[in-house]
DNA sequence: GATGAATGAGCTTTCATTCAT
DNA sequence: GATGAATGAAAGCTCATTCAT
């Protein structure tokens, strides 16, 4: 069970998305993921173990590569200053390029409990390490302030990138979410800057 | 229905905060709420429309005082820069003297379905616009960046708060959370100050 | 939960005993007992634990009494080879006088595994203990071989009752099952007598 | 369909018995017993109509041949004494011999539906009309009561013979069932003698 | 003949809400 | 006003069976 592979799988998860983003997370039962992938209910657990495992895959193939997406990208910036701009912008990007993934992440998958939350952490556990690392950087180059409290610093930088993408995303995605990238960044930099 | 008085109007509000805190969200059925008010099941539909009116009216008399409270603390301090310090430190001491209200407003409710969010978020409209008075009379009094896009500043603002007091609650309410009140707000300030 | 008082309690159990009998185990579905006792299917569940819990209660409340009966019936006879008689005629009495229930008992139940199983078992437990001690009474008295097995005796009256009353129902109960007793305890009789 | 021959027919078999002995009745899936028989869940469907009728095989194959092999080998003794002697020690050889089998005709298929087990039954009227005919032959030989009423010794032969054997199935086959064969027939033998 | 991926009908249990007392 | 017994809709998951390859 739930060997992971065969194109259902990802129609599968293609399908939850759909569904969740229109009509939510709890109103996204099996039957309709089923139908809207195009197989019968039964399938569903050829490929995975249960309803949370459609989620914790979905979560996984769509967010996984997330953190480290940014952390290729950044690794050729030479200045904290510079990591930091692109990690934002790219976290805007990311999520603008699937809207319909971002309803799912930033509103609806935040309302499961249990295993699926624990697994949200976990990737975004990634997510606080770059940060951290960066703004250690930051600091021993002089860019950042020496005393700059990294856990605090940590949650700024996150508290406001998803505060930013999920009031976006309750606009109904309607404005251009990377322009903000620059004036986020500006803000931020301000705050850390030596 | 939904007469908002007696006793027993608070009594389920106070047992709904200690079953959900205690249980989680998921496991706060009306019946374990009403067991711990000391009333009979149907007798909370006599004080409240149904289920979702519970959580909704708990959030609005537990934190329809909060940003009242803080805008009239504020009141008195001279400058934006005192005004923000002020309601941060008010913030988070009121979420910590209230650890039970702290765990269901920043992990249980947020669990909820997206149409009490919504209606959770419109109660923190007041919050926005208080934080948007902030920062326009920051701006006026040449203490902030006259460019400074009250948008942003607000979802930074709020966004780290809400992300510190939740790292805060997840790990169980452990350290004392007042004591980063300073430290944020020298941040924050750092981020807008001209 | 599983408050066992009230009349719907019994009613539900009758219904059970109606149901399985007429459909077969397999088919006695939470709801057709329901509907059988004129109740909603959530009524069910104030009164039992959950479906198996209806079969044990149902098992108990029947047959709980069966081997008492027995018992108490018997005490007043004078030597073994009468108490095995009564013990005869009353097992058959009590299975002819509820034809459902024999059905259900003999047949229905059977296919049921786990803790019912175990139930079943429990209760047959005080059978063979009342067995056990009128066999030893038969022999301390004379009445029966002195090198009876008393494990091999037990188990030929109980295989015998058994298999004559299963036969019995298997025929639709369409003959006198009291009518064997007789026969029955004659013939036990002459294998046991010394 | 239902083509009884080539090697997988009696493989599927022999995997049915160990799968059902191993995992019990309930918990016996097709795909299971595929597995276990090494063939592929849709080749069941080549040599079995459906899941019964690998059962209702099973049972044919492996208890069909134990009325016979019982027929054939008492043919030669003398009298119905001896011969119900004969019979009661195979009965318990042959299951002693394949304690899976034993397993799964004394207690897991019991589990099994009602028709099934009316099936199973019918297999056994051979075993009845042999116990018939040797319960005649000895009341002709005048060895056994005249009076004797061949329905009742027959159910209480049975019976106790199968009492005896599922209480040893069910203490595990600790013990040496067929030396119980002894001192059962000696009991049956003085119920049943002029 | 052999495969095994796909099917989809079927059932127990929970719990917000009602309403007769 | 207060009660709490009764309601009944709703959904995840299993597994015997099929059929295209």
């Amino acid at each position: 069970m739930g060997k992971k592979k065969g194109p259902k799988y990802n129609q599968i998860i293609e399908a939850a998305v759909r569904v969740i983003a229109k009509h939510g997370y709890h109103q996204a039962q099996v039957s309709k993921i089923a139908k809207e992938a195009g197989v019968a209910d039964g399938t569903i657990y050829l490929y995975f173990e249960n309803k949370e495992d459609i989620l914790i895959s979905l979560f996984e193939e769509k967010m996984g590569s997330f953190v480290e997406t940014i952390r290729e990208r950044i690794a050729s910036e030479k200045s904290a200053a510079e990591k930091l701009l692109i990690a934002v912008k790219m976290h805007f990007e990311q999520l603008q390029a699937d809207q319909n993934l971002a309803i799912v992440t930033q509103l609806e998958l935040r309302q499961s409990n249990t295993e699926l939350r624990l697994k949200i952490n976990s990737i975004f556990k990634n997510y606080l390490i770059l940060l951290d690392e960066l703004l250690t950087e930051g600091k021993e180059a002089g860019q950042f302030l020496s005393d700059l409290d990294n856990r605090l610093a940590r949650q700024m930088v996150f508290g406001t990138l998803d505060e930013v993408v999920t009031n976006w995303v309750m606009k109904e995605c309607k404005y251009d979410l990377v322009a903000s990238a620059d004036p986020v960044h500006r803000l931020l930099l301000r705050a850390f800057r030596a």
